[in-house]
DNA sequence: CTGTTAGCGCTTTCAA
DNA sequence: TTGAAAGCGCTAACAG
């Protein structure tokens, strides 16, 4: 056994030749003889020598490394898009950095600039909802980095982009509600400055529109967050109307079950008295009971093309003369469950 | 605006003077006279200079990274262990590295590897269920790299472990329902060569033990993993027996809520007629109905204790001559819910 | 107070 | 077929 590390210089030194050579042995280089590369590489293999990933990057400008920042990493939404950027992103020998941002802007901000320090090689970002503005992040795209934006839209910026058709799925959300009959539809909103929660808010009000209903703003209830406590914050004011609503679309799974909670609570049947239909489609949803309809996200795939495209971006030499971007939209899907009444 | 990436030469050659004197100036080093001090700082302000981290890393053979591995980021258990390690290492200028094992033991030597290659500073490990042996991680304890064990054991391997006491969560949860009435309880036993679920196991016994009941072989059903779908799988198989349990100890909260989906699809009345308990205390666990009691684990502490042990052992120059090992066992708690009977 | 030199580990001309 | 030298960006010992 030699030191803790062997170098290339180490091996140079026990066969009395140079560094270049052992580099080039060990690279199986063409115009070295065979005998000095069996040589080079015996000690190698003797000696367990490992290349300095660290000396190599240097020479290399470059990491190897993709950043991710996220909002909130115990969000089954995130960790699972994560999932799906490791799956890509290993398998192209890159190593995977992630960080949050607590939904806050400052924190995005910070986290953003201390990944850049490190200088990775590609950053994979969706913003906070505490980001009202992508002043940062427009700074991060002109340095040259290249970068994409997932989930969570950055209006106004250009910039490579993976997005959900958050306004489809929210309008087949409700337009299913009305198709199976219920009157008066409600809607617990998202933070209203992220991108998702502005379309599906959209999606919702266009549903109703196509149908003609009214928009009753009582309604529609804004909430702060996507935990279950924000659904029963919301669904409580909605069953204590005067007249209480005969169905609940939720921003998200989350708010869906706290509301489905407290409807419970209160006496209502699910779903003759009142439909739910949440977002997301999270792992437990269809265990509940009743199981909840929700709408179905590709969110595997949505980090795996994220992934793809921020790799391709990095070798692609036309980084700097970067004039289109892709926007990709995928597709969600009405997941039926006991939640929602029958289409017949 | 100058190049892409100004270096401390840029600086030097601006203002004629040695690169040294840039360096010594930047670090505010007290043998600089504080004209050139002014002057390189006005020039690296307008140059926008940022230090080549990973030059800095080469030169200090380090990298600022500690990785961790994890069986699955998707499992809220995992990802709030992450969140955890995230708040210490990055408040100690450390950035995280991720990977995960998806429960196969070649995945996780392979991504063992591929860290140590990338050679981050520290490891902090929770093995897959495929894992029955640890020479693997043993190897790379002996290369000197420091490391912690986390959440799953790997018994018979001497290393800084954080752990939580999985026999006394199962005890407790066990005992509580023998004390509540409960005559013949079952357990939903996870994959067998797994630390915590040998110790749930373990406590399941103990507790019956201790009140002079009988084990029932077809009461202990062993399954292959943490989702419900399991849950649903073992319980069909109790409530189909001749003589049915009247509570079920889960493993975690994954089956026992997939359980719960089966026993009430069955007919049978929560807590009434079967008694439900889980482990870990996921977020949506008490919104069902019943609403689920569980053992709740301080995961986020862990995850930090775990991370500040580790850093703990990176500073400390005893790294080599480690002849003792911490070994913290987080203590559990059992939350009583609705799925469970009352105790008067 | 500041410059020169060497070196972290490796690759890559250029020369031989 | 191989070696010497330069350089990636930075720091630090040594020398003025």
């Amino acid at each position: 056994m030699k030191k803790a590390q062997v170098t290339i210089t180490d091996i140079a030194r026990e066969l009395n030749i140079s560094a270049s050579t052992v580099s080039r042995a060990l690279h199986n280089h063409h115009a070295i003889c065979e005998e000095t590369k069996r040589a080079v590489m015996e000690v190698a293999q003797r000696w367990n020598y490992q290349p300095n990933m660290q000396a190599l990057n240097l020479l290399k400008r470059k990491t190897n490394i993709i950043g991710i920042v996220v909002p909130e990493i115990t969000s089954h939404f995130f960790s699972t898009a994560i999932s799906g950027v490791q799956d890509i992103v290993t398998s192209h020998g890159y190593n995977l950095m992630i960080s949050q941002s607590n939904e806050s802007f400052e924190d995005e901000i910070k986290t953003l600039n201390t990944l850049f320090l490190s200088r990775i090689d590609g950053f994979l970002i969706s913003p906070a909802s505490g980001t009202f503005q992508f002043d940062h992040i427009n700074k991060l795209k002109n340095s040259g980095i290249p970068l994409v934006i997932f989930d969570r839209d950055c209006e106004g910026l250009e910039a490579d982009k993976v997005l959900v058709d958050d306004y489809d799925g929210a309008f087949q959300a409700v337009d299913y509600l009305v198709k199976t009959g219920c009157q008066r539809i409600a809607h617990i909103a998202g933070p209203a400055n992220l991108s998702t929660s502005s379309h599906r808010l959209n999606g919702y009000l266009d549903a109703l529109k196509k149908h003609n209903r009214d928009i009753d703003e009582e309604l529609i209830i804004e909430v702060g967050g996507f935990s279950p406590e924000f659904g029963v914050e919301a669904a409580t004011k909605l069953v204590n109307l005067p007249n209480p609503p005969d169905a609940i679309f939720g921003v998200n799974d989350g708010v869906a079950i706290g509301a489905m909670y407290v409807i419970k609570e209160a006496g209502f049947v699910i779903p003759d008295q009142i439909s739910i239909i949440g977002f997301d489609d999270e792992p437990y949803s269809s265990y509940f009971m009743p199981s909840l309809t929700s709408v179905w996200q590709p969110v595997l795939e949505m980090g795996m093309l994220s992934a793809r495209i921020l790799l391709k971006n990095m070798t692609t030499e036309a980084k700097m003369a970067k004039e289109v971007y892709r926007h990709e939209i995928l597709k969600p899907e009405l997941v039926v469950r006991n939640s929602s009444k029958k289409l017949y």
